[in-house]
DNA sequence: CTATAACCTCAAGTACACTTGAGATCAACC
DNA sequence: GGTTGATCTCAAGTGTACTTGAGGTTATAG
């Protein structure tokens, strides 16, 4: 493979410290695109690294393959991604962590005042509370859970 | 039922927001315990919806069952743990909580930066950038991959 | 030109975290 | 006391995200 622009799968799996199994998988899934050489190879343009790092860090982050093929779908279909396109994908991406931080935030919050005061009791502590005051809002202890997912 | 702190497994499941058959799973990991009536139904202790709190926590967290099971470990195996044994939980917990915070939040604000200057560029923004400065020092988007784990 | 490394497909296997189903027993209410 | 709902065990199935293996082709370095 000798044009700059154009990356073998091996390349691609090393770049983005990726098995090249799962790099197959990706594409499989529909999550990056390959063309293919004389002999059936595939061949990545160098901008498919983007869409695989952007895959990996969704995915460190709790996204679901499905969740990330989601997003991808924004970016046009057709041609390569501007940085225009990606700076939108940027945008929502953003705005999540910003969600995902707020609510790491209040957790670790709630808990540090728990420490502090001692408490982490069954009936009076909001954080491991499961009782009567947290059931009345419905049931399971709602004040931890993370429910913002895109 | 009667007896005030002993629940059934389906009591259990209900504040815990959980399926009964994911109670059972847990309980055959090890997660959490129960003592058996003489008719061979379970009955959990009310300190035990803690644990399954704790459990609930960490996993909307990403920890696995497997990082969840070794954190319980450091509770007492014979007794009901007290609230000081919660403390030295919560503590480690908290700590993990802020790294993680702290590297959402670093990976927010590159992405801001990114969006802020407009680059997002293959060659020269260090978010999306898989490019040679970031693989002189390794393979993967290092920059971006939250490796700490408890 | 040949050896070895990299690539190909397709089917099957794996790990995690559960759920579902079958077949049976137990508890609660009228 | 009978029916309905909750519980039991144990085996098998599900979804996600891949990996592994078999059997074969292509690329590259000496």
């Amino acid at each position: 493979m000798d044009k700059k622009d154009q990356l073998t799968i091996g390349q691609i799996a090393e770049r983005a410290d990726l098995a090249v199994s799962a790099v197959r998988f990706y594409e499989d899934e529909g999550l990056v695109r390959a063309t293919r050489s004389e002999a059936g190879h595939r061949t990545f343009e160098r901008g498919e690294l983007r869409r695989i790092t952007f895959i990996s860090v969704c995915q460190s982050l709790g996204y679901t393959l499905a969740e990330i093929a989601t997003a991808l779908k924004s970016l046009p279909a057709g041609r390569t991604p501007t940085e225009k396109d990606w700076q939108r994908l940027a945008v929502k991406f953003s705005a999540d962590l910003d969600q995902r931080i707020k609510a790491l935030v209040v957790l670790q919050e709630k808990l540090s005042g728990c420490i502090g005061c001692g408490c982490l009791s069954m009936t009076e502590c909001e954080l491991y509370n499961s009782d009567d005051q947290i059931r009345s809002q419905g049931p399971g202890a709602r004040v931890l859970k993370i429910e913002s997912r895109p």
